[in-house]
DNA sequence: CGGTCCAGTTGATCCTGATCAAAGCGGCGG
DNA sequence: CCGCCGCTTTGATCAGGATCAACTGGACCG
């Protein structure tokens, strides 16, 4: 989760800045990347693909938000991945897709097709370690959030997504959070509810508790306003340095 | 999770048969393995790092069981991972112990010291490919567990990680689970509740409604029974061939 | 044998968050 | 301007799992 200082140089001809490929990549492997991309848009609410489809790209986002998700036959639904600008989508190695990815507003991917982006991991070692890294990332992002669902309040819940929204947003413009600090909610209720296990009345309700405890305040239905950030952390049950911060 | 099957012959001066770094190694490669390997044995419940820890090796599980988990301040803990034999453990490219690990029994590790190790996955880039598809796999399973965490009823969940458990038992001896299959459970009732997000009581408490309705039976304490696998997949709340299978 | 310890089981009660229901509030098209 | 729709808020009630507490049974030991 730490931010990439992307290297605007080196990466000038790879128009997204790309995370994965562009820091340490030659003129020959970005004239490789650009051969395999192309650019794929998606309405808020469209599918990007469902769970077992085949997967014939890996993609990193350039705006917009995706997300991924697992679904009960019963319909209940857990979020498992939460995509912002910069993020990665697939998995190199494999041909099925594991989830429902959905855009969750515009969204916009840098798409780069599997079979030869595969191919130039194989030929580019530090890619793969990128990737690896990467991945090793999201899976200290998930078992944070396996602490959230498992063991922590509805409010403790929503406190720690809200941290975590406001890190990832300072984070791509290279800032850190602070007191003042204010970021758009780029989620409905619902798939709030979604990413932390409750249900949408809960997160509606435990937003309006820290509402009226003052911890945070609203501009219109989507823009929180945090005035201490340190409150904000306390209601997160964790403790103020360690957890949030991978 | 799908079962690696071993090359033997190949890697027949590897004690182990590791599975990360075996399969495809040469002479020399395995070499520069033995160089850089130790074991270390730990009783059950001593812990082998903290979270915070500087670590200096990653390591194989030869025997035993070794759990990851997560603890707040008022000791609230989440289990965030179960290695059984074969698992890797640790992290190339972190010097930081992300979490707490403890051996939950007696547990053998075999460990590679991990600047060396590190230099060998440069050196060889089907080591760091074989890592990046063992994390990938990790990282379903992580997210499969957010499922279960967050959307699951305390039933559900009980049959979840009995299916989890019988499964991966059955894959360490080149099988899959059917009828009337038996299996130690390697875990208190108080680490299933940890792995779970439920307490120590209502663990105890389905295991028994699991056993008076007849989907499991114990001989002892800790071997269980299933006479009919498809009646305790039927109580995960996965449909029958997704799921679970990851 | 009795005593202690520990993992597990079972019971009674409480409380958090789910569920069911209704109403508020923009935004948008006609 | 009205009516409709999607999203959100709020209220009333319910229930699943937590909590607190007592008890069981086996292993170990003097």
């Amino acid at each position: 989760m730490k931010n990439l200082v992307f290297d605007y140089k080196r990466c000038g001809s790879c128009p997204i800045r790309h995370r994965a490929v562009c820091a340490r990549c030659d003129k020959g492997e970005l004239r490789r990347l650009e051969e395999i991309k192309y650019y794929r848009s998606y309405e808020a609410g469209q599918p990007v693909m469902w769970a077992g489809d085949e997967m014939d790209f890996v993609a990193s986002v350039v705006s917009g938000i995706a997300t991924l998700s697992q679904t009960m036959e019963d319909g209940r639904t857990q979020m498992v991945g939460l995509l912002l600008p910069s993020d990665f989508l697939g998995r190199p190695g494999r041909i099925i897709a594991p989830y429902d990815v959905t855009a969750n507003s515009d969204l916009m991917l840098c798409c780069f097709r599997r079979k030869p982006f595969e191919r130039l991991i194989v030929d580019t070692p530090h890619i793969g370690q990128r990737l690896l890294e990467m991945t090793l990332n999201e899976l200290d992002a998930a078992r944070e959030w396996m602490l959230i669902l498992g063991r922590k309040t509805a409010r403790e819940k929503i406190a720690s997504l809200l941290t975590i929204i406001a890190q990832r947003e300072a984070s791509l413009k290279q800032t850190a959070p602070g007191d003042g600090s204010s970021f758009e909610l780029p989620l409905t209720r619902e798939s709030m509810a979604d990413y932390l296990g409750l249900t949408l009345e809960t997160v509606s309700r435990q937003i309006s508790s820290l509402k009226r405890d003052q911890i945070i305040s609203l501009e219109g239905k989507r823009k929180v306003v945090v005035p201490d950030f340190d409150a904000l952390i306390a209601e997160t049950g964790d403790d103020a340095d360690g957890g949030m911060l991978v």
